[in-house]
DNA sequence: TGTGTTTGTTGCAATTTCGAACCAAACCAG
DNA sequence: CTGGTTTGGTTCGAAATTGCAACAAACACA
């Protein structure tokens, strides 16, 4: 059974009983209402209809026929009803992707963001593996980092967290406070296990502290952040992060070459949907009161 | 929601999951495929594919879609195998018209047909107005009197049923029988009570006996025969009818300018399939043991 | 009985649609 | 990292569909 529209067609006739009828609320010619239920006719090897002057009348075939293209008409009705309307309202799933880091950051953000819109169910997928926006895995990424550039997404710049060097009050009272930069030689820090990592206060890591300094590496920003809160050295933290544990001692105040810039991220066929556009607002209104730099 | 080609299109997009797996099973170019998409979300103003290099990844819109185009798809698809069997089997329903007379003869025959094809419903229409073929008011109709010269309508001769002078034992009783044709002057006679009416045997009538005589008129053929029985006067009955009741006396044998020809007609959109001709078949075959002329 | 309207049908021209070829990007395998 | 394969995207000429107009038949109404 190829060529639905046929069906279409033919469903109009049967439904208004005459070729001009249908033509009339189908928009197109009387002409071609009658090729189409000849070609349908001949496909099927039926007759759909019985032709006399005043008209067609549904054969029993034609009748089953109209039947099931009644059905299909409702059903495509009610699909087009709720397709245009998802567009429009904001429900179904949101979903977020980041890097495992954000996580502290992001998840009361979207917590707020699913009470604001209850319709909506949110899926924050992290990952030390990147979601790809272009393969439809989520709607939205928050990319930290250098600025994206591919070509089908929508970057916006976020926020850059101010990030300090700080160490465990426990840290301190062991190996003291490097007093100067020249003072690190003597210290043990806290840093990624990956050279490659292109994180920009990682990149100041690597030039200015020698490698076997730094005596505890991971690839987990979570395992990171416990051993420096653990003592295990003096280690890079967000500001935020560090108020919130008043254990943690400031080696080095923030500063901008530290400063890991936060992207949204979004591809450009789900960028215009009003739910995307709902979270972006909502997100940077959340990021107001954040760190800024 | 205009189109519905571009739905099916868009099923198969969302099922293979690539425009040009879509383009194979539909049987087209694979740039077909982008443009019925591409017409579609517009139409409906939503994205229902990711577009990425590997292929079409359904949105939520698109999921929808997809779920209800398959729906459609096998709904057509069983239709399909429905209407295309309808053609070769007999079933359903089976429509049969004649004018009220007809009915003693048909009615028998019809019950052994529904008895023969059980799958058969047979819905027998009679009336004094004429059904007709060319609306699709019935399948197959038999007409009497002259052949029918409709253009859309198949004709074949029927049976010619033998009609006599029939009159009941009361009637004789009382009144004799006539010997010759110049007594017909001196007897009471039933027929019909429109002098317009073309059966062969009424148009005799008309001719060769006084209308003064014919002192029983009705246009029911029912009712004449019941008023012959009764003894009202001579009037025409079938040889068959006449010799189911042994009450009757033959005034006249059966003359051919008597006989009315039978005819089976059928819209000639309906002759060729299985059900009417199966029927055809089976009401000549039945006829072999009427009167024949 | 005749005229006007409604209906379906057919031939021809215009528009739309389709398909082949080509391009670009991304993935996969060696 | 390089060539081959698979994927979507675009363009232009060709083919199919469509629309138009004229025609024919039948019905309705006067």
């Amino acid at each position: 059974m190829d060529n639905w529209d046929e069906v279409r067609t033919a469903y109009q006739v049967a439904r208004m009983g005459t070729v001009s009828g249908a033509a009339d609320i189908l928009g197109v010619h009387h002409a071609t209402v009658i090729r189409h239920v000849d070609a349908l006719e001949a496909r099927l090897g039926v007759k759909l209809f019985q032709r006399h002057a005043r008209g067609y009348t549904a054969t029993e075939a034609g009748e089953d026929l109209c039947r099931v293209a009644q059905a299909t008409d409702e059903q495509f009705s009610q699909l087009a009803g709720r397709v245009k309307g998802k567009g429009e309202e904001v429900s179904g799933e949101l979903v977020v992707t980041s890097l495992n880091g954000l996580a502290p950051l992001m998840s009361p953000t979207l917590s707020a963001f699913q009470e604001r819109y209850p319709d909506i169910t949110v899926r924050y997928l992290t990952g030390e593996r990147l979601f790809r926006l272009e393969y439809g895995e989520a709607h939205v990424a928050i990319r930290a980092g250098v600025a994206p550039d591919q070509p089908d997404n929508v970057v916006q710049k976020f926020v850059s967290q101010s990030v300090g060097l700080y160490a465990a009050q426990s840290y301190v009272d062991r190996h003291g406070t490097p007093a100067r930069e020249a003072d690190y030689a003597q210290h043990r820090f806290v840093g990624h296990d990956l050279e490659t990592n292109r994180a920009p206060f990682f990149v100041w890591l690597n030039t200015n502290v020698q490698r076997e300094n730094v005596v505890f590496r991971s690839t987990d920003n979570r395992a990171m952040e416990l051993a420096i809160r653990a003592g295990a050295g003096i280690g890079f933290m967000t500001v935020k992060d560090a108020e919130s544990h008043p254990d943690m001692v400031q080696i080095a105040p923030p500063r901008a070459e530290w400063s890991a810039p936060l992207w949204l991220v979004s591809h450009v066929d789900l960028h215009r949907t009003a739910k995307v556009q709902a979270f972006l607002k909502f997100v940077k209104e959340q990021a107001k009161d954040w760190d800024a730099a």
